[in-house]
RNA sequence: GGUGGAGUGGCCGAGAGGCGAGGCAACGGCCUGCAAAGCCGUCUACACGGGUUCAAAUCCCGUCUCCACCUCCA
């Protein structure tokens, strides 16, 4: 049984075979830091992020590159505007985006390379560029000349000539205005390195094509990405590297976008929801389930009250975690996912349908644990929590604790809750239902939830 | 104009020729002093019009609507 994916390059799903066996090697398109990371820049960042768990849980070694790229026309823009160093900006972005995919339990990558520590790589691929006649240098820019590269545009399965012609702001020189910029010509005021073809900076694409091959080889299996990196961004990567005489990537795996009100969430229209404001008002995992759950080819349009739902839907997951360790003791996850779970998996990540699965085993455990099943409850929540842990929301997992100083304060907490509820219990025993109900309404009012059980109340917070 | 995607029950959201995904909400029942939580049950949907087939949400043809990309984009 393989993994199979769905290939951008071949419009289709494909069955998934390593160029090593047993290793699977993925860059992923990480940022331009020139603003802070919003819901749909992290969402990309999580599908691939329970990728690369499946493959961890299906036994591959995994190889993850995720870039930043760290200076581009924007980023200057923003440093003119604000008188900030350029460095001082991406920086500062990196940083957010970290913050990011920490906070959201992404696994570190193997590498994050950033764009401006590889020039030596990029004047070497562009060397050879030139002298292949794939570019030309041309008033300090250097061109990839399109139409010297007959595979140009297979990726998005588009012609030349149905190309609109670029307006090529500030890019002069060109010997076809389809061509793009490898290497942009130093301006004024702007940083700059030393070239055979004069002082200039990174153009946006070559970065990558450089990082994946000094990182991953001239071949490798994922190349993955937004699907509004299909063109141009994947397009001239493929193109450069190719024409290089990299192989590259295999496989291309797009995800979709967040959009608001219908219209692709994005940094230039100005309708984003940063993950900063976000993780203010939700719980961090609550985030992940919601923005980590869909398919990744579906569009997620973002609603408040869809983020509801799935935090309803998620406590309903975790308070059976809860229960069953609160009456059984701590339970590990299962070494194996139920099959029905992998089969979902497997079939180009088939998230909805294996939380499908882990719904069933909740609801199984539950009554389980309502017929004082103890062998079956611990049964389920050690599949639930091995299905959750390759989806990375387990909530017992010790990623997603508090800071120790909140456990403290948790015992504290506990024990004069404990305290209110034995003055509650004896107010039921003496039948004063007024006293208990006041006692569980002032607790509400607190913040807590409060649940009889034949064993006794338990509480947790609200 | 070119290329690609989408339209599924009150809502979210999978599936892709036959076997009611799942969740949320609602309603009914069980349990409970009352709640809460949980369990059981109810709500049998696939934009529209044709066609193929024993059988279509799924395949084909046409139509409508929406979105994206076509050198800033995750």
């Amino acid at each position: 049984m393989s993994i199979r994916l769905y290939d951008t390059s071949a419009s289709q799903v494909r069955d998934f075979v390593p160029l090593v066996p047993g290793c699977v090697s993925i860059y992923l398109c990480g940022p331009t830091v020139q603003a802070a990371p919003h819901i749909g820049h992290i969402r990309s960042v999580l599908n691939f992020d329970v990728m690369r768990r499946w493959f961890a849980y299906r036994g591959y070694d995994v190889a993850f590159v995720w870039n930043i790229t760290d200076i581009d026309d924007k980023i200057l823009e923003k440093s003119r505007l604000s008188g900030l160093p350029w460095w001082q900006i991406g920086y500062a972005n990196e940083r957010a985006f970290n913050f990011a995919n920490d906070v959201l339990g992404c696994l570190p990558p193997t590498v994050e390379p950033r764009a401006t520590g590889h020039v030596p790589e990029m004047i070497e691929m562009m060397r050879a560029l030139i002298e292949r006649g794939h570019a030309y240098a041309s008033d300090g820019n250097v061109y990839f000349s399109v139409t010297s590269f007959p595979e140009y545009l297979s990726l998005s399965n588009q012609e030349l000539d149905n190309l609109r012609q670029p307006s090529g702001e500030g890019e002069t020189g060109k010997r076809d205005q389809r061509d793009f910029a490898l290497w942009k010509a130093a301006k004024p005021g702007e940083p700059s390195w030393e070239t055979p073809w004069g002082r200039g900076r990174p153009g946006w694409h070559l970065e990558c094509s450089a990082m994946a091959h000094k990182y991953l080889g001239a071949a490798f299996d994922i190349h993955g990405g937004g699907r509004d990196l299909i063109f141009p961004h994947h397009e001239n990567e493929l193109a450069q590297s190719k024409a290089f005489g990299d192989d590259f990537a295999t496989y291309w795996v797009h995800n979709a976008w967040v959009t608001l009100s219908g219209e692709k969430m994005s940094k230039s229209l100005g309708n984003s929801v940063l993950v900063s404001e976000m993780v203010q008002k939700w719980r961090p995992i609550v985030l992940r389930y919601y923005l980590g759950t869909p398919h990744y080819r579906s569009m997620i349009e973002y609603s408040e009250e869809a983020l509801r739902e799935a935090e309803t839907a998620f406590a309903r997951i975790e308070s059976f975690a809860q229960r069953v360790v609160e009456q059984h003791g701590e339970v590990t996850a299962a070494v194996h996912v139920p099959p029905a779970f992998g089969e979902a998996m497997d079939d180009d990540f088939g998230v909805p349908q294996a939380l499908a699965i882990v719904h069933t085993a909740v609801r199984q455990g539950n009554a389980a644990l309502a017929a004082d099943d103890k062998e079956s409850a611990v049964a389920r929540l050690a599949e639930v929590r091995a299905m959750l842990g390759v989806l990375g929301l387990d909530p017992l997992d010790a990623m997603w604790a508090g800071p120790a100083q909140g456990e403290d304060l948790h015992g504290v907490v506990d024990a004069l809750v404990k305290l209110v509820l034995e003055q509650r219990q004896a107010a039921r025993e003496r039948k004063d239902y007024a006293t208990s109900d006041a006692i569980r309404d002032r607790l509400t009012q607190a913040g807590l939830a409060i649940e009889d059980r034949a064993d006794g109340s338990r509480w947790t917070l609200n």
